[in-house]
DNA sequence: CAGGTGACATGAG
DNA sequence: ACTCATGCCACCT
């Protein structure tokens, strides 16, 4: 509850760049996922009220403008496989910053 | 409106 | 365990 304002701000901030609802819910609820911890891009997509729509999740990571602050790097895929990233390092970076929050 | 794209999921072989 | 094809969804052109 402490981030609920946070998060609606962080929603406004995420419209404001330009990305749709969906995008902008995405990115919210990956925020909530602490530390150490990893979900797949299918339970984030049940998450976000789309349970069907985890491939579009991976588009809207893709536009995320707040990365590494915004945890995208802890989305993964349901066989678990690490997936792709496509902020600065790329896959290789996210492998590292899994290892050093020992999700992985 | 049609066609294409992608940080996926799942089943078949 | 691995590859390939197909399905799916939001979005873009």
């Amino acid at each position: 509850m402490g981030f609920e304002m946070k998060s609606s701000n962080m929603k406004k901030r995420l419209l404001r760049k330009g990305l749709t609802e969906f995008q902008a819910d995405v990115l919210i609820k990956v925020m909530g996922i602490p530390r150490g911890e990893t979900r797949t891009y299918k339970q984030v997509a049940a998450m976000a009220g789309r349970p069907h729509a985890y491939r579009a999740v991976g588009t809207a990571l893709r536009l995320n403008p707040f990365a590494p602050t915004i945890p995208c790097h802890r989305v993964i895929k349901s066989n678990g496989d690490i997936g792709n990233y496509s902020a600065p390092g790329g896959r290789r970076k996210k492998i590292e910053m899994l290892e050093a929050e020992k999700a992985i």
